[in-house]
RNA sequence: GGGGCGUUAGCUCAGUCGGUCAGAGCAAGGGACUCAUAAUCCCUGGGUCGUGGGUUCGAGCCCCACACGCCCUACCA
């Protein structure tokens, strides 16, 4: 047994979630804890909504709302989102709270003390109404190269070259129509150069494991050979201070917001052990070396995880070039594995907010089980390429697959029991087809779940449905509903004995994937239904004074063993009601028709 | 422009070290059964593995070029 991190990529507050950003870290992530749990690790999985940077200004001024305001909102819908998915954080937090800004800056100073900032100055453009810093793609003007009109300041769409935004003709800001301006401002740069030989020998030694998608791990040490300082401050006025003399006081200088986001993940770690009244837990997942992370993350943010996050725990553990020594966190343990799933189109399109090319989380739920994205994701979801989704598919996944065969198994064998026994028969003497099914079944726990922890999720549950398959296959063969005699009652009792155990074992096979269910299942055969613990929204107080929030917490302590568990001899069993709600095909053009616009 | 990943049956995808690797699921066609949300079980069809070269006794698997798709390109997160 061993502590685990599940540390989950942060959603962005600038808007609702749609569900390729679920796809990409809440299921696997999800699917993964709970298996390690099952497995009798001590996970610890932790998250948050990532409330500072630019984009939350811009919408923030397209709302009419204050940054805070703003981030209250989408927090609030991004939280309760995951957790009707059934995300089952330990912590899902934010990066508004007082604690996170006080780690944040913890980490700032051990990074400075130890010498891996350098302070630079630099030529950007700022708005001149705000003073903040105004990002490149966020100037337009007229490309200097093709005569473009509609250039970026960082690209041409027309003519595909890169710019520099103070090359642009007329530029002018996409944010407010502002003519920018372009000013010298200082800077800290986080020295990665200093710290490049650190963070080689951690991938090589990462690589080694070959644990690693190849992907994930040849990106990652790709972006190490052009590897140079990049600027850890900006000039905005929404983000956390810097925490210098000369600085702090400072209105427009503050963090940059992805130095603060994946501190996160340990800043959620201490409040996590702060409220569970032993506010030093959290060493237990960071500072012992045995213990192991994992991270969940779309390909996007591959960069942040692989190259700055590592970085920032060695700067502040003095593993770098320039030396140094640990402030009061210790030597912080850098990721074991960057799991980074690739992209969800829609469709056959890219999912745009803009274009309407979205499908929001919250509405998916609303009118399907969760149980039934999260099997789609987990089948055919964007694992290692990029995936489809559409709607015939998820109809067919949740039709033909999920209720024809698994559904089915569990009505099925319900039924015949409740029918013929009322109860949970005692077996006879097993037949060699009964103990081959059984074998079967039982395998599926060390076949399922080694799929699991090497992230290969979708063998894994294409593993557990054969084994559905296998049963299904038992019952058409042993045909109990032919067997009708008095003499024939043990043997049907025997059977239906069987089919009991494979449904239950198979149902924790699957609770990683299909919590919802499982907990329906499990009382479909006399059980309490509590197979699968689920996560609850909870307002909390800030444990530093400031403004109280929604987190998602919970006790997943009750999750049973990855093992078989004898069903019990007498369990009654009435007549079930399906599990999984049969989706009509016309709901394929329904949807269609809502993406469309009505 | 540079870097990376991908392109395998109608669809969605597996293919570890180059040698039964040409596969699975679903869809399609045929049959069986009736316990079950017309679900289940059995059988069958189907691909010159993006294109063009190359290395090799032998290549989806290695090399080169090209086409298409996607990600990143470090002040978007």
């Amino acid at each position: 047994m061993s502590r685990v991190l599940s540390a989950v990529a942060w959603p962005y507050a600038n808007g609702p979630r749609h569900i390729g950003h679920v796809a990409g870290f809440g299921v696997p992530s999800d699917v993964f804890s709970r298996y390690m749990r099952m497995a009798g690790h001590d996970v610890l999985m932790v998250s948050g909504t990532d409330e500072h940077g630019t984009p939350i200004l811009i919408a923030a001024d397209e709302a009419g709302l204050s940054p805070q305001e703003l981030a209250d909102r989408n927090h609030r819908i991004i939280a309760e989102d995951l957790a009707a998915l059934g995300v089952s954080y330990d912590l899902y937090t934010r990066t508004t709270t007082r604690n996170h800004h006080a780690v944040v800056q913890e980490l700032f100073l051990g990074v400075h003390q130890n010498g891996y900032f350098v302070e630079q100055t630099t030529y950007g453009a700022i708005s001149p109404s705000t003073g903040r810093t105004l990002p490149d793609r966020y100037i337009e003007g007229t490309c200097p190269i093709c005569g473009y009109d509609g250039a970026r300041g960082d690209q041409c769409d027309n003519c595909g070259n890169q710019l520099d935004p103070a090359d642009l003709k007329n530029p002018v800001s996409r944010i407010n129509g502002e003519t920018p301006e372009f000013v010298e401002t200082q800077h800290f740069f986080l020295d990665l150069p200093a710290l490049a030989d650190a963070l080689g020998e951690w991938l090589d030694e990462r690589e080694a494991t070959g644990l690693w998608r190849p992907n994930v791990i040849r990106f990652s040490q790709n972006i190490l050979k052009e590897i140079r300082p990049r600027a850890m401050t900006r000039d905005i006025d929404w983000g956390i201070a810097v925490p210098l003399e000369g600085w702090q006081d400072n209105p427009t200088k503050k963090l940059y917001v992805w130095f603060d986001a994946v501190i996160g993940y340990l800043s959620a770690s201490i409040e996590w052990a702060r409220r569970s009244g032993d506010p030093e837990a959290w060493r237990q997942w960071w500072n012992d070396p045995e213990a192991l992370s994992y991270y969940f993350m779309g390909k996007d943010n591959i960069t942040f995880h692989s190259q700055i996050w590592p970085a920032e725990l060695l700067a502040y553990g003095g593993k770098g070039a320039k030396g140094g020594e640990p402030r009061e966190y210790g030597e912080l343990n850098l990721p074991t594995e960057v799991v980074s799933s690739e992209f969800l189109t829609m469709e056959g399109r890219k999912f745009s907010s803009s274009k309407k090319v979205v499908i929001y989380v919250r509405d998916l739920l609303s009118r399907y089980q969760p149980d039934a994205f999260r099997y789609f994701v987990a089948a055919a979801g964007p694992e290692n390429q990029d995936a489809d989704f559409t709607w015939s598919e998820f109809v067919r996944r949740t039709n033909d697959e999920l209720v024809a065969g698994w559904g089915n198994l569990v009505n099925r064998t319900a039924n015949l029991i409740a029918k013929n026994f009322g109860e949970i028969p005692a077996a006879g003497p097993l037949a060699p087809e009964d103990e081959a099914v059984l074998g079967v079944v039982e395998a599926a726990f060390d076949t399922v779940g080694g799929l699991i922890g090497r992230h290969r999720q979708k063998q894994a549950i294409g593993e557990a449905m054969r084994a559905v398959g296998e049963v299904n296959k038992y019952v058409s063969d042993s045909e109990p509903w032919k067997l009708k005699g008095e003499d024939q009652r043990e043997r049907l009792a025997t059977i239906l004995h069987v089919m009991a155990q494979c449904v239950a074992d198979l149902n924790l096979v699957l609770a990683p994937f299909l919590p919802f269910s499982a907990n329906l299942v499990d009382a479909a055969l006399g059980g309490p239904g509590d197979v699968a613990p689920m996560p609850r929204l909870e307002d909390v107080e800030d444990l530093d004074g400031g403004a109280g929030y929604p987190v998602i917490t919970g006790d997943y302590s009750t999750a049973p063993r990855w093992e078989r568990r004898p069903v019990v001899v007498g369990t009654p069993v009435v007549k079930p009601t399906p599990v999984f709600t049969k989706l009509d095909p016309s709901v394929v053009e329904e949807e269609l028709a809502r993406l469309a616009g009505e």
